[in-house]
DNA sequence: TAAGACGGAATGAACGTTCATTCCGCATAT
DNA sequence: ATATGCGGAATGAACGTTCATTCCGTCTTA
């Protein structure tokens, strides 16, 4: 229980130091003293930087996933199950600032590259919802006929985009502008 | 005239090497050997690391805009401008891979901040051109009424979504392709 | 209950490695 | 012969990781 306290801290302070100032300004002596522990320590509970930097990268996907998942139902219309994960999507991330940068930071990284060599393979994951809703869309003729990859540019790529105007402030992200840009995704990848 | 070969040369290398491994797998020692430079010829043409990665992100930078500034005319209808452009941007983006990787690179690092920083003073760029037709699309109500910085998101968003899948080998971006997300990116902004 | 012994958790100084940068001797050209 | 350009070994700073030591709670024993 105090160990899981201590690991705890560890994972935060790597965190919020990582999403703050990029793995390079993340030295195990930063994080260490930010934690209220010994740099030793760390190695008590982490084989190595690598592996405390992989193993809370899934923390945080997992934590994200299971928020956008929260209340969709598969067996409503298209749209609003678009609607409804691109919006979760967005607060989620706009809730935890943090996690965003500290994703971003990750994908953008030689742990990235590994990351997307391993999804090349193993093609299950939080796609899977997307990708099913594309999937059906196409079919069902409501979504445009293209490759699914494309489809996933047109709805991720202007989210990550605005996410990253609003962490440095150029934006401001109420409720209504969440769903008008999520309308404006829909009409993009739309018939 | 020498001596702006090994200049070149300096930059040729930095950049390969950069946009394939990234800041962490490119000290001076790589860049020099591939160069065919001692490691201490670099100083003579830079005045240390940073201000070599700098130099090289102006020169793409510009190169870039160039690009997708040639057979631009303010004259033609919005859409077709818009179209312009953006296939201008990805085709070139495709045509000259290392660009756009190194571009990531240097936006994804301490670097970038700082970049974003400059930008937020003084707002005139490759942006204006962008801005300009954003602009005259809302008050000619061919546009949704939405803040730029929407506009910039929901148009620049997937292609460089799209960019990166194509470089890994994702996805394959013909001319056909690239029409058609172009035009899906029209959907998303237009009225 | 009190004293002592024990084991694992925690620590941070020390080590080895990696890197940007400097420095100095050599080569080349005038 | 002198000045300029060049290379790569030398340097020192920064970092991840290790490990001998300390600390602390618990169990044992009288």
């Amino acid at each position: 229980m105090k160990s899981l306290n201590k690991r705890d801290e560890i994972l935060k302070a790597a965190m919020e130091i990582i999403a703050e100032r990029g793995f390079h300004g993340a030295p195990i002596a930063v994080i260490a003293e930010k934690a209220g522990v010994g740099a030793g320590t760390i190695y008590r509970y982490f084989e190595n930087k690598d592996v405390l930097i992989i193993e809370l990268y899934r923390e945080v996907e997992g934590k994200l996933l299971a928020a956008i998942q929260e209340g969709y139902s598969a067996e409503k219309p298209l749209k609003e199950r678009f609607l409804h994960l691109g919006t979760a999507l967005l607060r989620y991330l706009i809730a935890h600032p943090l996690y965003f940068r500290y994703i971003e930071q990750y994908h953008n990284s030689p742990y990235g590259a590994r990351l997307r060599r391993d999804k090349m393979l193993k093609q299950a994951d939080n796609h899977d919802l997307f990708k099913e809703l594309f999937e059906q869309g196409i079919v069902f003729q409501e979504l445009k006929e293209l490759p699914l990859f494309v489809h996933f540019a047109l709805a991720f790529g202007p989210l990550i985009a605005l996410m990253r105007d609003h962490i440095l402030g150029f934006a401001v992200l109420d409720d209504t502008l969440i769903k008008q840009v999520i309308e404006a995704c829909w009409d993009g990848i739309k018939r």
